[in-house]
DNA sequence: CACCAGGACGGGA
DNA sequence: TCCCGTCATGGT
């Protein structure tokens, strides 16, 4: 059968090999397959499980192919457009931010070797909490680790040329998961007891990513986000990066960024927050891609 | 065994 | 408001 799918224009800049490179990172990996042309997902459209592979052949358009060769009604299309464009922040201007490095050494080098790479986001909110969540405090490995557990057994799947591709569980999926069962693929109590509130929220609607975009300013979305026990200022930044779209999102109190920075600046020990502060503010508007590009130079 | 990891919380200045 | 100890759990 011949794939259906359809294509979309790309910004510029755009490379998606280091985009590539970085869903590639952990081989613990549980919520996609990656090889050196593509991503393969599932991804749920409306009700459906659709699964898709995105590439870009020749650097020129983003494919978006739907393995299965089903094709999708004009709102289908329309949610997983909106998907892919989260998902690989296509719709954002980043000649300012390219501009801004010009006479910056820290951003200009990081520019030199990430350029066109695009903060490559979770689109879905509870699959971006429930990371964030799993993500506190924990080394990535073992952050991966929990996620995968979460992943097989809570959420869906679908088989497809003798690999098995799974959904992060929805909110619903959680509604009769006890604490006891989280304790045993060794989450603690608190976070256990934060991805079930969460979960609580998310499906009697009073938590959603569309009520949060609504807040005008992003301290309201903070005081919304952190009013929840268990989520706190690194979360409530980190899901707004990820998952919000916000740029000025600073996950201030991020290890991995405080290291990031001692490496790059040669320091001798990790900045103090109000040290990163003051740093950051070299880059107002640009936060989020600065914190994600400082990222990637710590693997 | 010690220290670290893409924190959160609560108490006390 | 800011600072600090405590909690929790696997990785290295």
């Amino acid at each position: 059968m011949k794939d259906s799918g359809f294509e979309l224009p790309l910004p510029h800049p755009f490379d998606f090999q280091l985009c590539l490179n970085y869903m590639a990172r952990s081989p613990f990996e549980c919520l996609y397959t990656t090889d050196t042309l593509g991503v393969n997902r599932l991804v749920k459209v409306g009700v459906a499980k659709r699964l898709i592979r995105v590439t870009c052949p020749h650097g020129r358009m983003m494919q978006v192919q739907l393995l299965q060769g089903v094709s999708l009604a004009k709102e289908e299309l329309e949610e997983l457009t909106r998907y892919i464009r989260n998902w690989f922040d296509l719709d954002r201007d980043l000649e300012p931010f390219i501009q801004m490095s010009e006479g910056d050494p820290l951003l200009g080098q990081l520019i030199e070797s990430f350029s066109g790479l695009r903060i490559v986001g979770i689109p879905d909110l509870f699959e971006a909490l429930c990371w964030a969540i799993v993500g506190q405090q924990v080394n990535l490995t073992f952050a991966y680790k929990l996620k995968q557990r979460l992943t097989e057994h809570y959420g869906d799947a679908a088989e497809w040329e003798g690999v098995v591709y799974r959904m992060f569980p929805s909110p619903e999926q959680f509604a009769s998961v006890s604490i006891e069962s989280l304790l045993s693929l060794q989450l603690t109590r608190n976070k256990a007891m934060t991805i079930l509130d969460v979960a609580s929220r998310m499906t009697s609607g009073e938590l959603s990513r569309e009520r949060l975009l609504k807040l005008s300013d992003s301290e309201s979305i903070d005081k919304e986000l952190t009013k929840i026990r268990g989520i706190g200022p690194w979360t409530a930044q980190y899901v707004r990066m990820r998952c919000l779209g916000d740029q000025t999102a600073l996950p201030i109190g991020d290890v991995g960024l405080q290291n990031a920075v001692k490496k790059m600046l040669g320091l001798n020990q990790k900045p103090t927050p109000s040290e990163l502060r003051a740093l950051f503010e070299q880059w107002p508007g640009w936060e989020s891609y600065v914190t994600f590009y400082l990222w990637r130079t710590l693997y």
